[in-house]
Formats: structure tokens, sequence, C-alpha cells
DNA sequence: GTTATTGCAAACAATTTGCATATAA
DNA sequence: TTATATGCAAATTGTTTGCAATAAC
């Protein structure tokens, strides 16, 4: 899928208005790289980007404050690999649902897998309790 | 289980030795603290239970050195359940696999579940690469 | 005009490292 | 006796916060 990014950019446009903030160049940069980047990106990797661009350069602080702001409104997805916190755009709708392959060099690729969603879609019912989100983090090596 | 404790403890006793280490007090603490302790551990934790043992007390250098020695040695799993690192003892054998739900308010509890089992078994298959482990993070709310 | 955005520098917290000493084998 | 274990303090790294200035609406 492509206009995914497009439609994610939209989205946190609309959500962050509706809260009544103002849209700045630099947190346009952060969602701009957030948007771009693959999957899990650590805020220091987000930071180095967005200072790549000398333009729009965005210091620390905002950079932090700007992946805080967007986590607190649902917009970026907070997930730990091993090391770190590591940030990406939400799925827009539940059927966008990844989960993340680590390889040994530290590499990331996202995958869907309908009979892991299958399995966990009535785990909850299983467990006895309601099941808001989940993460599934795979250290494996290629073939 | 129980006796899981005194096997992982024996475990970690014999393979630091076969690695040509030696026992001194310090680490021992750490490693009682990560036996009897529960699921998910940080450092934090450990060095705060190590230290309310006043007469084997460990310097927190020593604590973090003593993670990263038993990580290494694959004895201790490290996850992130969305604040930093935590740990705990490695499961001893692949049908002690276990994983967490964490609650709202914090709190982990590991559970196990044979569907999900099931699922993962061959899922390495349908991805094409080899899967060396897996963490999985539900979060979820009680009923 | 009012309120959010941003940078800067300082504060903070968690973790790592260098070095000297003590101790297990 | 020799290499590991350990503590201490300093250094490093990652992140947060206070405050003043700027800019969006």
């Amino acid at each position: 899928m492509h206009g995914d990014r497009e439609r994610w950019l939209a989205q946190t446009d609309t959500v962050l208005r509706e809260a009544g903030l103002r849209a700045g160049p630099r947190r346009a940069a952060v969602t701009e790289v957030l948007a771009n980047g693959g999957c899990l990106m650590s805020a220091q990797e987000i930071l180095r980007r967005v200072q790549d661009e000398p333009e729009l350069s965005a210091s620390s602080a905002t950079v932090y404050r700007t992946i805080e702001l967007l986590h607190d409104h649902g917009l970026v997805r907070r997930i730990d690999a091993g090391d770190g916190p590591r940030y990406e755009p939400s799925d827009l709708s539940p059927d966008d649902e990844h989960h993340h392959v680590v390889f040994e060099d530290g590499s990331v690729e996202p995958f869907t897998d309908a009979e892991l969603t299958r399995a966990m879609a009535d785990l909850g019912e299983r467990l006895g309790i309601d099941i808001s989100s989940y993460e599934l983090i795979v250290h494996a090596r290629r073939r």
C-alpha cells in the first residue's frame, strides 16, 4: 500500500487541529520523518533524520515533545524490540495491523499472518480479559 | 511448577562455571533476586531488591554487569513491555515458554496458550525464516 | 491578543566505564 | 599467583523540564 502515508499525514493533521493545536514547521518535519521512515524508529533516529534536513532541523526537545504528543493522540505506536522504545505511525485500520521480525543484523521487517490473527482473535476470551492491543516481536535469521 | 527456580539456579551456576567464571556473593545475590522475583523486573528493581539485603548489597555497577553477563549466556530473557528493558530467568525448556499480559495499572501476568503456540509453531515456515525466539506482549484490562 | 510552538541550556535518570582493590580457584 | 569479581566515582547517554522568545490563528 502507498496512499497509507498520505492518509496518515492527513489524519495526523486533522486530529491535532481538532485538539486545538497549531501547525508548526518543526513538528511537520517530525511527522514527515515518521511517515517516510520504515518501522520502529528510535527517538534518536528520528532526531538524526530530522536534523539532516538543514532547513527544518528541529531541536531534540521538540522531537521528544512531538513524539510524545503524537503518541498521546494515538497517532504513533510505541514498541520495544529489545533496545529502547521505538515508534512508527499507528495503523489506521485494524486490518492493517502488522508485526515485526528482527533479524540478527538488527534489520526489521513487518509482516502479517492470517493464522496468527485467528489465534489472537479469541485469546482474550480464553484468558478472560479484554485485549486492547498486542505486540509480537519475532527474532529470526534469514534462510 | 516450583523446582523451576532451583533448576534455573543450578543451570546458571553450571553455565558460568563452564565459562571459566567464578562464584562471588554479589552475583549470587543478583541471581537470587532474579530467581525469586516475578516476571519482568527492571534493572532498577533488581538493584533495589539486592540492596534491601544489607548483608549482600551489591553496587549498581555489579548489578548491571551481572544482568548483562547472564543475558549474554542466555540465562535471562530481556523483554520490553512499554517502559525500559526488563529481565526474567529464561525458560529452560521450550515447553515452559510463556508470554505476558500487561494491565492498565502496570501489573504483569504470565500466560501460556496452546492455540497461540500452535499458530506460532509454523509461522517460520509460512514466512520463510528461522525463528529463534519471540515475545508477545498483550495489553488488556481485567473483566 | 491569546495561546501554542520552539530552542536553549540546565537538570535528571539510567547505564557504562576506568581504575584500584579484594578475592576465588 | 593469576584472572575474575567488585566498588567507587566519573563519564556517557538518553530524556525531560524551565524559561524566554517566536509565531500561528
